[in-house]
DNA sequence: AGAACCAACTACAAAAACTATAGCAGAGGG
DNA sequence: CCCTCTGCTATAGTTTTTGTAGTTGGTTCT
């Protein structure tokens, strides 16, 4: 991604927060005396950014709405291919897809489920949205990982005393009873989409 | 809903077909010369159209691309809440919302799901796409209905010889025996939502 | 005949968007 | 120091779309 120059750095952030709280493009003109510039000069720094691969500017001749559109990228939920080995901050460049969905708070990621520990509630391949928090109920499903090694997905239940159990929901797995300060949780379960919703929904990358 | 005059539902049925295929709301202009009408006219087809709630069109302004919507009602996926009793082609005016999904063929529907007959797996409250056709294989989750009674799901397996197996997921519940014509196909299970995803897809009617 | 509606048109006005051109400031190289 | 490039801004004129108003002709019902 090349760097940009403050005014397009500007145009293009305003730009995004527009697209998230309204779900819409705004008109150039309009958008042009919101930012209090020149129609010409925002016309310009949104050829640039098209240029550098932020976003999609097209024109379609005079008089005509050109087509403005922002990559995935920029305002979807990130999916997660598999399992993310280390911190979620550095998963996420490297996003399987996008869920192209507005009006979500910042923090909002989608996991592509890998293995059967919660099976048949969540199966093989679904997959789950997580807001990133800290769980504030006892059971929540939660995305753990513990000691460093790869997330998954159980059951959170607070036993007291910086001690919780990591219970699947598959039979075959293991209760895990853990300290608080040897397991970090990544994201507090939110919903799920399974079979052909998820090609449907999903903007590879 | 008002009756239409022929050219009026003509406009709505290609603007309907247009949004269908690509996603968008074509430009006035660009319409008026595809149907062959003059601007005015298209116009005035538009206005009638919105006065009898058949779509939202709001002028903006001179110079300023109107805003033009279908509701969710034309184009979307029907979500039909709880157990619908009788024909599907009945319950769908009664749908609970539509979830506004493009590029899908016709015959999708979906399903608000009431019990657990297919727990852990398909929960309830569950929101589950199907298409409107016969199962092709053995073994598909299928939604039927027995002797007329509501609509269940099941996973249907061949027996031979016009039989059926309508087994459930939850091992609570008896695996069913019936012959082909005592019972009758809605859909075959394409995918599911859960959770949160479904409020933030779904529009209520 | 008159009223109500449908369907289409002409003519003009306003706004958005495009093109071309140019001014100014700062950075870097010769 | 001069030249050039880049970033940012602006002015003037053109094209297209969209909106408004008013008109014409046809059909249907009263």
């Amino acid at each position: 991604m090349e760097d940009l120059s403050p005014m397009q750095r500007k145009v293009y952030e305003r730009l995004r927060d527009h697209f998230r709280r309204t779900g819409a493009m705004p008109e150039l003109s309009d958008f042009a005396r919101e930012l209090g510039v020149h129609y010409v000069s925002l016309k310009q720094h949104l050829e640039a950014l098209h240029r550098k691969d932020y976003l999609v500017f097209e024109s379609r001749g005079r008089g005509r709405s050109p087509r403005l559109a922002l990559p995935a990228v920029a305002t979807g939920v990130p999916v997660l291919g598999g399992i993310p080995a280390g911190p979620l901050s550095e998963a996420i460049p490297d996003a399987e897809g996008y869920l192209p969905l507005t009006g979500l708070q910042d923090g909002t990621f989608a996991l592509r489920v890998q293995g059967d520990s919660m099976a048949d509630l969540i199966q093989n391949g679904d997959v789950v949205l997580f807001s990133k928090r800290q769980p504030q109920r006892s059971g929540e499903i939660c995305a753990v990982r513990v000691e460093g090694s790869d997330v998954t997905l159980k059951y959170l239940d607070r036993l007291g005393a910086g001690r919780f159990a990591l219970r699947a929901h598959n039979p075959a797995y293991p209760t895990l009873e853990v300290a608080a300060e040897d397991m970090l949780v990544d994201g507090v379960y939110r919903g799920l989409l399974r079979g052909e919703l998820v090609d449907l929904l999903l903007e590879r990358s």
